[in-house]
DNA sequence: GCCAACGTTGGC
DNA sequence: GCCAACGTTGGC
């Protein structure tokens, strides 16, 4: 089972502070959005009751265990591109050649991205997004087949996701193991999700706040179930 | 290849 | 702790 992973995804190559937590709870609820007092407030409302734990990462790691989150949506690199000399490329196609079309979701140097990958459960389905390429959008659906356990290319000096402060002791980036279901019926490209986005700003459908175009940068996102099952119905239209 | 968006760094 | 400079993401 455990695949070899390759390379993916395209994250910050230097080592940034521990994060800030807050900003990666709640997104989709908008928090961040709220006045710097109401978010202080939730958050040692959010913490209040957990006298036996300290730190902020555990407190992250309480938090994060409330949400929700079904579903997900996860970029990767169909073209080759090279990063320090390393090919990053990982199309759906890559995955289906891996041995028992599993891989490892490696490379993933932003905090929320990692947050995220925390908060994935085996079973959980998530779409498999193309980026950066000719036409960017999503070719098919995945599984998180193994929940987040430290990423091993944060240890490797020639990784191209190298992280020199990191401890095995102390790991400071994760990945999950993630296996091929089905490619989508049909590609649906990113442009068709944005003018879908751009409706449902109107008239308050699903994919109004979906982080695709809230979160533009975010390479590990929720979807919830009703985003979910709207991408999933437009499989069915001819185009 | 351009560049807008946005996360991170570091001076103060 | 603010915020300008910088670097990366990723669509076009």
């Amino acid at each position: 089972m455990p695949p070899k992973g390759k390379k993916r995804g395209r994250a910050a190559l230097t080592a940034p502070k521990e994060p800030d937590f807050k900003d990666a709870r709640s997104e989709l609820q908008g928090e961040s959005k709220r006045p710097k007092s109401q978010r202080v407030e939730m958050k040692s409302l959010a913490t209040g009751n957990v006298a036996e734990t300290s730190g902020v990462e555990a407190r992250a790691e309480q938090d994060r265990n409330k949400r929700v989150h079904t579903h997900w949506l996860m970029k990767s690199e169909p073209e080759s591109r090279f990063e320090k000399g390393v090919d990053v490329k990982f199309g759906i196609e890559d995955l289906k050649a891996q041995p028992n079309q599993t891989a490892c979701w490696d490379g993933i140097r932003n905090y929320q991205a990692r947050n995220f990958l925390k908060d994935m459960k085996a079973g959980q389905e998530a779409f498999f997004y193309h980026s950066n390429c000719k036409e960017p959008g999503i070719a098919g659906i995945i599984k998180i087949v193994k929940e987040a356990y430290p990423d091993h290319t944060q240890f490797e000096k020639k990784d191209p996701h190298y992280d020199a402060s990191s401890t095995k002791e102390k790991p400071k980036w994760f990945m999950v193991d993630i296996q091929f279901m089905r490619m989508t019926k049909r590609f649906i490209p990113l442009a068709e999700l944005k003018l879908h986005h751009q409706a449902h700003k109107i008239s308050g459908g699903p994919l109004k706040d979906a982080a695709l175009f809230t979160r533009q940068r975010l390479s590990v996102q929720p979807l919830t179930d009703e985003q979910f099952a709207f991408i999933l119905s437009l499989e069915e239209e001819k185009h």
